[in-house]
DNA sequence: AACCAGGAGAGAG
DNA sequence: CTCTCTCATGGT
């Protein structure tokens, strides 16, 4: 029944194209709708670096955050792991709300990438709940940061929940009530997509599934 | 002018 | 495990 209103969506708005990356000529980050590669080194990073700005924050915010880190040529790991910079790019995020722990949080994520992520992450080498493990130990990265950051910036197939995601599934009658955990919603979504979707399907289908719920609830509100 | 956005951590019970 | 508080800006 989740398949359902997938596909119901799907054709109502079609691929959505996330996740929006910088575009150097346009200077703004770009949709790429039924684009699905994986993403090179850096942009995987402004993926997971744009996922804790989005923090409960609206998106558009997030888009000029990260133009303005490219534009004052900050987007580094070097620069964002050091001290120099800090009032730079406390400018830069300002606008995100929380910019103090989201600071924090970039770093901390950071610090871990190039300690291990950088050789974990990439293509799930290893176990996908090894890889999610380690990304919910690092002090700023919660479930939805962390699944966001394998899916979208790692082509990790895992289904992304938010509170539009059990608001939505609520209001359709797929759920009887909006309580529910996260990864228990995240598990049922999962096991019936796994029966009816080979591993690459998967991916397309997690991958705009969460994409089009977001843009289906921001319309009607 | 209150309400909320592509949440997460810390503390209490 | 579930509540509650905190972090913060800008658009509607």
């Amino acid at each position: 029944m989740f398949i359902e209103l997938y596909e119901l969506l799907l054709n109502v708005y079609g691929p959505q194209g996330w996740w929006p990356l910088y575009c150097s000529k346009t200077k703004k980050l770009q949709y790429h709708p039924g684009c699905y590669r994986s993403l090179k080194e850096k942009e995987a990073l402004e993926v997971c670096i744009g996922a804790i700005l989005t923090q409960n924050t609206s998106w558009n915010k997030v888009e000029s955050a990260i133009a303005l880190l490219h534009k004052n040529k900050l987007f580094s790991i070097k620069k964002l792991l050091s001290d120099d910079f800090k009032p730079d790019i406390l400018r830069c995020i300002h606008s995100c709300g929380y910019y103090n722990q989201k600071y924090v949080y970039i770093k901390n994520f950071l610090e871990w990438y190039v300690k291990e992520g950088k050789h974990t992450l990439p293509k799930g080498r290893r176990d996908t709940q090894q890889i999610r493990k380690s990304l919910l130990a690092i002090k700023g990265i919660g479930r939805e940061t962390a699944d966001s950051m394998m899916l979208y910036g790692y082509n990790i197939p895992v289904f992304v929940v938010d509170s539009y995601t059990k608001r939505y599934f609520f209001q359709t009658g797929a759920l009887d009530k909006e309580e529910i955990s996260y990864d228990t919603l995240r598990l049922t979504v999962e096991s019936e997509f796994q029966e009816s979707f080979d591993r690459k399907k998967l991916h397309v289908a997690y991958n705009e599934f969460h994409a089009l719920i977001v843009r289906h609830m921001k319309n009607r509100i």
